[in-house]
DNA sequence: AGCACGCCGACT
DNA sequence: GTCGGCGTGCTC
């Protein structure tokens, strides 16, 4: 038998599948971590089997040395979906599966050196022919015998003594064996019990208690109960371990190790049904028969604001569970999301694992491990959640499907829409997208019959939207107002205030950000390494880099011209909450935003302060477009509503449009009437008609046009490559090579495809690393790609690294 | 990446 | 002669 095996965390040079043979008395199967011999040294290294086959092309293969353990990691669907993810995305294996598996499975082989019996002769004896080798051996004797290579390598002050090592072997003076490290595994916790008779044991009690009161304390709690967790028992005897050591070496007590209980955290089950509505129960029958007839069909939800998503998500999620399979349900990002998270939780209690990125390792690790055993009809979560591995998966739901976050930005640089349709087709499963704003993409597939489109025209309240106004802020200027604020909303504002209604500002910030300039000679101040902008921040007065984090302290004098006219420019939250501060004295506020949410956590508190507080005015940034949920929120105020219009994206208008959508349905979701205010300074921009009258479908009727017309996405697909190196002539030329050998590829197979010249990438420069980009505009195809995977590794050297980015959301 | 192999100068 | 430095090329 011959397996498929790929090497974890080496290079995009070893990024390969390779073949070994399977020994007999190996049980080996898919999803399988072993150790095989690699490379001329036989180095034992850590691979998974992704597959299992017949034949090789290649001769001589190597058997697999063992299991790194019993365990099976994956199936053979998720092996075929970490196959399709290399190549669809041009992934490393090693980090789809880490992407595959969570984060501290990994395991390290490390060797260890020992000094043999002759070693105690080499340091007597006076034949001392090289340095290194002394320092080795005493090293070692000072060390107790024994060393691990990795340490050995650092006390001896050399990268590498695999040759000195080898001598030493060879004289039989040192040996080396090789151990396994293991990552993060299942935890054990010691339980105590009695070794003994009850009975017997209570003649104990009464023995100890003359000399020995901690022992017969401990006795007495094990003769109550059956057995009790070490730690406990010590906490409740108020003594220390050495005493049941004691009793353990008597014979009373036996401590044994049994594997950790997950800690369970109780939810209340929350039963009540709502009603649901004709337009949720349509959908719900709609959908609901396809996951009854386990169809493979993909549904796209177009629902307002409001209009009661959740409800139909968690009727279905019932559904499937009632037919004994799972659900998958991702949301753009989990701690935005706390409501609806609590609402699946209530629902299905213990039955849901939530996959939440502030998770500690080894909680995840845990959660990993019970969805991986089949202990949970549900899993909740964001991107990353789209590799949990149910084998009875029935239901995949997207939230929120056109957000920017489903797009992976790091690799494995995959689109989580992209791989569930990949799982829901090869696992028989149902897919639904949902959005107030669906991705331009989804809905022309809708358009086009790939998708089956649901909409729900109406909230469930049956409330109106909330009225928008759009504001001319050039006007507002004209008038001599010269606040952040126009007239209108600060009205609105103080009316709120007046009838104890609460107001959400919304800040939109992406693409922008408060910089530093000389208003004399027009000096912006930069990141030395990635040169950006840097942004001022207030709390604490100094400048940072919001890519690599530099800081620096703020101006007070430009050093280009020596004047004192230095500002600051541009809004930031701060300087909103500073304005309402300043015009309503009597407001309470908060502030929501990447500087206050980075706490552990702190994003959740926020809200809840919000709701139960009854804050007057929460101020944010994109964080508050989701989710959000409070009935006594009826005043949405946009403060620049066109400054993420001004990027250079063809995505900008319906990245903008769907951002106003979503902040504006935050207004009015309970009894009151809502209101918003769009702020711009452009407002003959058509998208702010359509916006103010929630019209997506003509919104989008007129984008695609310029689209078709343009031959952006969703009529064609877009790579992007981008090298970077230390040197900026060396990252262009090696990309110019790249760019020069696809097109040959690509004249030769005949294949439509238009590829852009290699540019210096927009970010220019990121930590010091010089980048340029091309950008390629052409639908898949089999040859090209696979072309692509050689090339890549043809042209990954030490000094410039390619990286290939398929539909990406943003093009640094 | 890591490691072996091979070629070359320095030193017992 | 041998040790160790560095350049090159392969890894089932």
């Amino acid at each position: 038998m011959i397996c498929e095996v790929v090497i974890n965390n080496i290079s995009r040079h070893t990024d390969n599948i390779y073949h070994y043979l399977a020994p007999e008395n190996l049980n080996v199967s898919v999803g399988q971590r072993v150790v095989v011999p690699f490379g001329r040294g036989n180095k034992p290294l850590e691979g998974y089997v992704l597959g299992i086959c017949e034949e090789s092309e290649y001769k001589n293969l190597k058997e697999i040395l063992s299991l790194a353990d019993g365990y099976v990691y994956f199936n053979e669907k998720t092996a075929s979906l970490i196959k399709f993810l290399h190549h669809r995305f041009f992934s490393p294996y090693c980090d789809i599966i880490k992407a595959v598996l969570p984060r501290g499975v990994s395991l390290k082989m490390v060797t260890v050196v020992h000094l043999s019996d002759n070693g105690e002769d080499y340091i007597k004896s006076k034949i001392k022919n090289s340095l290194i080798k002394e320092r080795i051996v005493e090293t070692l004797k000072e060390n107790g015998g024994f060393c691990e290579l990795d340490e050995l390598c650092k006390n001896v002050g050399r990268k590498n003594i695999t040759q000195t090592l080898k001598s030493l072997v060879c004289d039989n003076i040192v040996y080396t064996e090789l151990k396994k490290e293991e990552g993060q595994k299942d935890k054990y916790i010691k339980v105590a019990s009695l070794a003994i008779e009850r009975e017997e044991a209570y003649r104990m009690c009464e023995i100890l208690e003359k000399r020995a009161k901690a022992q017969a304390r401990v006795v007495e709690v094990l003769c109550e109960n059956e057995s009790v967790s070490l730690s406990e028992l010590l906490d409740i005897c108020e003594t220390s371990k050495s005493v049941v050591d004691v009793l353990e070496q008597k014979g009373i007590v036996t401590v044994f190790e049994i594997p950790r209980p997950f800690d369970e955290e109780i939810s209340e089950i929350d039963d009540k049904k709502v009603e649901l509505t004709d337009e949720q129960k349509s959908a719900v029958e709609t959908v609901g028969k396809s996951i009854d007839n386990g169809e493979n069909k993909t549904f796209l939800i177009h629902g307002v604001t409001g209009s009661g998503k959740t409800e139909i998500y968690l009727n279905l999620i019932e559904r499937c569970m009632n037919l004994g399979k799972q659900s998958l349900f991702l949301v753009p990002e989990i701690s935005l999301t706390p409501q609806m998270v609590a609402q699946v939780k209530g629902r299905f209690g213990s039955r849901v694992a939530v996959i939440h990125s502030m998770l500690t390792v080894r909680k995840r690790y845990e959660e990993w491990k019970r969805i991986n055993e089949g202990e949970v009809s549900v899993v909740v979560g964001a991107r990353s959640a789209v590799f949990s591995p149910l084998a009875k998966l029935g239901l995949i739901i997207i939230d929120e499907e056109h957000e920017g976050t489903y797009k992976s930005e790091s690799s494995p640089r995959y689109h989580t829409t992209e791989v569930a349709r990949f799982r829901a087709k090869s696992e028989g499963a149902v897919l639904i997208l949902a959005s107030a704003t669906p991705s331009f993409e989804s809905y022309w597939r809708a358009e086009n019959g790939k998708y089956t489109l649901i909409e729900l025209k109406n909230r469930v309240n049956n409330r109106d939207l909330p009225k928008v106004t759009t504001i001319d802020m050039r006007k507002e200027l004209e008038n001599g107002n010269f606040s952040i604020f126009s007239e209108r909303l600060k009205t609105e504002i103080a009316n709120n205030l007046k009838s104890k209604q609460q107001t959400i500002l919304f800040l939109n910030k992406r693409g922008y950000s408060s910089f530093v300039s000389c208003r004399k000679c027009g000096y912006v101040p930069k990141c030395p390494n990635c040169d950006i902008s840097l942004t001022y921040h207030k709390n604490g007065g100094f400048m940072v880099c919001h890519y690599c984090d530099y800081k620096t302290e703020k101006l007070d004098v430009c050093p280009n011209c020596q004047s004192e006219q230095i500002r600051f420019f541009g809004l930031g939250t701060q300087k909103v909450t500073d304005e309402i501060a300043k015009l309503f004295p009597s407001a309470t506020y908060l502030r929501m935003d990447a500087d206050t949410t980075s706490k552990r956590f702190s994003h959740e508190e926020i809200l809840n302060k919000f709701r139960d507080e009854k804050t007057d005015i929460l101020v944010g940034t994109q964080m508050i477009t989701k989710g959000l949920d409070f009935e006594n929120v009826t005043l949405v105020g946009v403060i620049a509503a066109d400054l993420s219009l001004y990027q250079d994206d063809f995505r900008a208008g319906e990245k903008t449009f769907s951002l106003l959508t979503q902040v504006v349905g935050r207004a009015g979701r309970g009894e009151k009437e809502g209101r918003a205010v769009v702020q711009t300074y452009y407002p003959e921009n058509e998208i702010f008609s359509y916006a103010s009258n929630q019209d997506y479908v003509s919104f989008y009727k007129n984008e695609i046009a310029l689209r078709r017309q343009m031959l952006y996405p969703p009529f064609c697909e877009m790579i992007n490559f981008t090298a970077s190196s230390d040197s900026e002539k060396t990252a262009f030329d090696a990309l110019l090579n790249f760019r020069n050998a696809l097109l040959d590829e690509i004249k030769e197979k005949n294949i439509k495809a238009d590829v852009f010249g290699v540019q210096s990438a927009p970010m220019h420069r990121i930590n010091n690393k010089f980048r340029s980009r091309f950008i390629m505009k052409m639908n898949y195809n089999r040859e090209i790609y696979e072309r692509i995977h050689t090339l890549l590794k043809n042209f990954y050297k030490d000094n410039v690294s390619i990286i290939v980015d398929v539909n990406p959301v943003n093009m640094y």
